[in-house]
RNA sequence: GCCGUGGUAGUGUAGUGGUCUAGCAUAGGGGACUGUCGCUCCUCUAACCCGGGUUCAAAUCCCGGCCACGGCGCCA
């Protein structure tokens, strides 16, 4: 059956289909959305319409009068995919998912699919074919659900930054210099001049904190490292926060109650998404337990049985030992001096260790940070230290000559924690579009 | 960047020198079916990553390329 396509009109729905209940029995009303299945049994003809919150049976019968000997016909003929809107009247009944179904007075065919569609919900498909036919990929609930997880957790971080005084920023992207040392940098083009994709909104928050005090920041950032693994993305998303007038354990109790703040709300408004991701949050209690470096290097050479010694990093294996004594969220503090960027301050009492810690999920990392060297002189020597160029970092210097107050912060990686939070086997489930070293499309 | 594994219909897989004329599931086309809900039934369409080599014979063995996967390093 050739099926012609009409267009939008005056026609607008009334409703998304997790508006509509049996008790709305009678009503006459107008959803729109995708076919998500198609049954046909002779004379009895069922579609499902799914839209953004859910989905709902569309039935039409033969012998029913109401239903239009055009919208009789072409039902059979709808392709999964496509986009409809129906007129109908909700009808209860027993024997439909959700005990009501819509019996359609008008369906509206808007826009056709490809015949073969590469993807079928509940059937595997391999990440990488999922995310060759993305938009596709999360037309599917399950994915939907990881996504409206990370809009309610980004809502939640902006509510509690804002209730305790923060302003939100945003910093650039592209940058002058490649001197901040550390991950690799994407050099780009910018006119006539060398330019880089930031690897992490750090040096201008810093600054920031000595304008709004306390900033926080959602931003993506760039990382040039060929890693291929579960848990890295070329592009990421990072939540930055900074606080002035501030050191490490203001940003350790300041950030537990964010994220215990983030997950009740995920808790109370994703209650249908965390049903259909099979994850139950656990809401953790405060404060999160805080360990030293040099504790969890003990502990993983007695407990452990783990070749380490102090002052190496703490590997990936190694945080798998760790994973069978520490459960859940947890900060690792006071981490040796030489492993921390220059920016990192060194405890008054011992410099061999630093005011910075690290916010563990099990063997995962969450986010680091710390306190701030906030003396002009200390950082230039900090800098030197680091074999780094204190003329590359003019810009950022002078800050510190314009009245820089003590500061702390963080940065926390997004996906990783939605990754988390849903229950994904791989970050690229939890990111839109991922970058990969080997993905630059779609 | 390093080590390892793999590439077969749209998708996911079976097949490891010779009746493979490449099997199965799902999706797709056609048909039957008045309560489906992973509908069911009949029927049809549809594939050996690319290039070179070995062999009487290659999806299968060898070399190169491309692509992907698992892990490490690095980090969020």
């Amino acid at each position: 059956m050739d099926v012609p396509l009409e267009s939008l009109g005056e026609l607008r729905k009334t409703h998304y289909t997790s508006d509509l209940s049996a008790e709305d029995d009678g009503k006459e009303v107008v959803i729109g959305g995708w076919v998500a299945k198609n049954r046909s049994l002779g004379g009895l003809k069922f579609f499902i319409l799914q839209d953004r919150e859910g989905s709902c049976q569309v039935t039409a019968k033969d012998d029913n009068p109401d239903v239009p000997d055009d919208v009789k016909k072409l039902i059979p003929a709808l392709g999964i995919m496509w986009v409809v809107m129906v007129k109908g009247k909700i009808r209860a009944d027993q024997r439909a998912p959700g005990g009501f179904e819509v019996v359609p007075l008008q369906v509206k065919v808007l826009n056709k699919t490809m015949q073969q569609l590469p993807l079928v919900e509940g059937t595997n498909a391999e990440l990488d074919t999922r995310l060759n036919n993305r938009v596709l990929d999360l037309r599917f609930k399950r994915n939907q659900a990881i996504f409206k997880v990370q809009h309610v957790m980004f809502n939640a971080f902006r509510e509690f930054f804002t209730q305790n005084h923060f302003t939100e920023i945003s910093t650039p992207k592209i940058i002058g210099s490649a001197t901040e040392g550390g991950t690799e940098l994407f050099p780009i083009v910018y006119f006539n001049k060398e330019a880089f994709l930031s690897q992490s909104a750090q040096l201008y928050k810093e600054q920031m904190s000595s304008v709004f005090e306390r900033v926080f920041e959602i931003a993506p950032c760039y990382r040039a490292e060929a890693s291929h693994t579960k848990r890295h993305l070329c592009e990421i998303l990072t939540l930055d926060i900074e606080m002035g007038f501030a050191n490490i354990y203001d940003v350790l109790s300041t950030f537990e109650r964010a994220l215990v703040h983030v997950l009740q709300a995920i808790n109370k408004e994703c209650a249908s998404q965390l049903k259909t991701l099979g994850q139950k949050l656990l809401v953790p209690e405060l404060p999160f337990k805080r360990y030293t470096y040099s504790e969890v290097i003990d502990l993983l050479q007695t407990k452990g049985k783990y070749k380490i010694e102090w002052g190496e990093d703490i590997a990936t294996d190694a945080y798998r030992v760790l994973d069978k004594f520490m459960k859940g969220y947890f900060y690792i503090i006071k981490w040796p001096t030489a492993a921390k960027p220059f920016y990192i301050q060194p405890c008054e009492d011992d410099e061999k260790v630093s005011e910075s810690f690290d916010l563990q999920y099990g063997f995962l990392e969450l986010a680091s940070g710390g306190t701030r060297v906030h003396n002009k002189d200390f950082l230039i020597q900090r800098l030197r230290e680091k074999k780094l160029n204190p003329v590359s970092f003019e810009d950022h210097l002078k800050a510190f000559d314009f009245g820089m107050p003590p500061h702390a912060g963080l940065g926390f990686g997004i996906g990783r924690f939605l990754t988390v939070l849903t229950g994904a086997q791989d970050i690229r489930e939890a990111v839109l579009y991922p970058r990969t070293p080997d993905r630059l499309t779609p």
